[in-house]
DNA sequence: GTGAAAGCGCTAACAT
DNA sequence: ATGTTAGCGCTTTCAC
């Protein structure tokens, strides 16, 4: 059935010490001879090392968790590329997990991942298994929090500048001659996504623009219909728009299509994340592009620094923050827009 | 540093195998007195069993792995969704690979996955590896391929009826008054992409269309821009396009605004694959719309079959084929436009 | 240079 | 009902 390093040995006529030496690619300890013998013998066999026994030996899986939100989000999908990417030349494997924002889903992945002894975790935090984040740096796995911050675990962490990001955006918009901004985000709980608002009521303050309760708009992807209509149906509608998020912009678009709204004479609009069709709608639509690509590469060598403990693995928490770039497009531009009603 | 088993049954007073059996719920070999007292003993320890030694003994380690071409695109995502929402369930866990379409990267992955004994494989296969995908199917590695046929390899298969959706679409086009079809596709090099360009050409010899060479283009992905360039400098243009799959889509829609071509007037469209923001492209976009959630639980359960032997793992392939659904927007209808210019 | 032996943390007969 | 024992396949001292 399957062929151990016992059966190698046996028939290269050598030890099984010999075998894992060479396998480990320690040749100075073998003459040319054995070295030869042993490389025809694990060929004729066909001999594939059992990764499971070595890594129970050594303590070491080469393997990651990463946990995101929900990877069918655009920012997810890209962030696990990079990741994937970067620990494909790390020689490590990535085990991906979904935990859709529910804290028992998370909790059960974080000790199953635990339990298999990865090397290291990234994660997406909901934020609500706090007391498990800091028994788990405790216990000295490497764990990276990714777009979110939490306070109080001292532990790695890759975000952007969220508020900044909306704080020029906001700008932008005000630039173009906008008063009346409305924000709409998914609920405040995790710390992206009030940073986001926090860059929004700092502009608003900061540039008068006018301030009103009704123009931010934080709750369930589900709920922004109803408040989109509520919000339009009043006589103080905003003028410009900004979505949170992939998801909210998707709510918002239908919105906008089903009312027949001009973009941008009637609403101007920006998304924060970089959509993928941007480019493609009509008008174009202008965008707050994290670097996801970088976000990821960064993410995965702060962990692979604690997992070959290149930092040490109890050193202090590091923070990375990225900075965000606002692409600008027809959508949030006063200029006349271009004649074209197809694509084109 | 890490607790074990044997630190548990010192402190419960008991042997290591009474530990064990208590963690394998097999509580019938113990008194109820016992298993108390090892229940309270592993909660004051924080014991969690070590899966790694657990899986080296049982060899089952509870993992599968998942090999898609590339993960950013919308059918490998939600495939991927699907998988691990359906392994959720299952209590296993999934290793995600990216092969990008390259076969050694495909090679690596399906020998690392092997190497680390994980209970089963899901692929997206190159086709360019078949020597190694039988010699797996030898071995008894449960393996199913996803999305393509590998002619001659015995393995499960879960596919898309590409032939007759194709068909169905360009007879749909076909019905709009359309002679003169173009498809475009990514190389012939795997059979969902074969399959589709068959339903193609069957539909133009049975429905009588205008056949010709310059209407079949396939393509690597960089070059579609230049092929469509001279598709349309010519005379004899098509007035209906079929996209391939989601990034052929991108190539289209670009150079359709580009060159401010009104669709469906001047050019119908349809493409391959569920695109997220069909309905809210201006105008509404025709797709054929693969079960992809479906498919994914139908790969899944058919590798647990073979994994659990409910099915015998060296029993006949079974293959099951999806069919698609074409959603009808307005990108491929002849009738009058609506009046929007913008979102809505 | 090479091999013997111990052990990683767990499970699973087999005794008792 | 509970304990003893023998591994799973590999790595790693430590002798020879």
């Amino acid at each position: 059935m399957m062929v151990t390093i016992t059966d190698v040995a046996e028939k290269a006529g050598v030890s099984k010490s010999t075998v894992s030496q060479y396998l480990n690619k320690r040749y100075e300890y073998m003459s040319a001879q054995t070295r030869q013998k042993i490389e025809t013998t694990i060929a004729e066999l066909d001999y594939q090392p059992n990764i499971l026994a070595r890594s129970l030996k050594q303590k070491r899986t080469s393997t990651i968790g990463v946990i995101v939100a929900n990877i069918v989000h655009g920012f997810s999908i890209e962030i696990c590329r990079a990741l994937e990417d970067y620990f494909q030349e790390q020689s490590m494997n990535v085990i991906l997990c979904n935990s859709d924002e529910d804290m028992e889903k998370e909790k059960t992945y974080l000790e199953t991942l635990q339990a298999k002894q990865v090397d290291g975790i990234i994660l997406f935090p909901t934020g609500e298994n706090k007391s498990l984040y800091k028994k788990l740096v405790k216990e000295r796995m490497p764990l990276l929090f990714l777009d979110r911050k939490v306070e109080g675990v001292l532990s790695d962490t890759v975000v952007v500048n969220n508020a900044e990001a909306v704080f020029q955006a906001t700008e932008h918009l005000a630039e173009q001659g906008h008063k009346r901004i409305a924000i709409i985000t998914e609920p405040l709980t995790i710390s992206s996504r009030i940073d986001r608002m926090e860059g929004y009521k700092r502009a608003v303050r900061e540039l008068g623009l006018e301030q009103r309760q009704e123009f931010m708009i934080h709750c369930e992807i589900g709920q922004i219909r109803s408040k989109l209509a509520e919000l339009f149906s009043g006589t103080e509608r905003p003028t410009a728009m900004i979505a949170g998020n992939e998801l909210v912009l998707m709510e918002i678009l239908s919105f906008i299509k089903n009312n027949q709204m001009p973009v941008p004479e009637e609403l101007a609009l920006i998304v924060f994340d970089n959509i993928s069709f941007a480019h493609l709608l009509t008008p174009t639509l202008t965008a707050i592009a994290q670097p996801t690509l970088e976000m990821g590469r960064a993410a995965g060598k702060l962990l692979m620094n604690r997992i070959t403990a290149d930092v040490p693995t109890n050193g202090p928490p590091r923070e990375q923050v990225f900075d965000c770039k606002l692409i600008i497009r027809e959508s949030s531009r006063r200029s006349t827009r271009p004649q074209n009603e197809f694509w084109g």
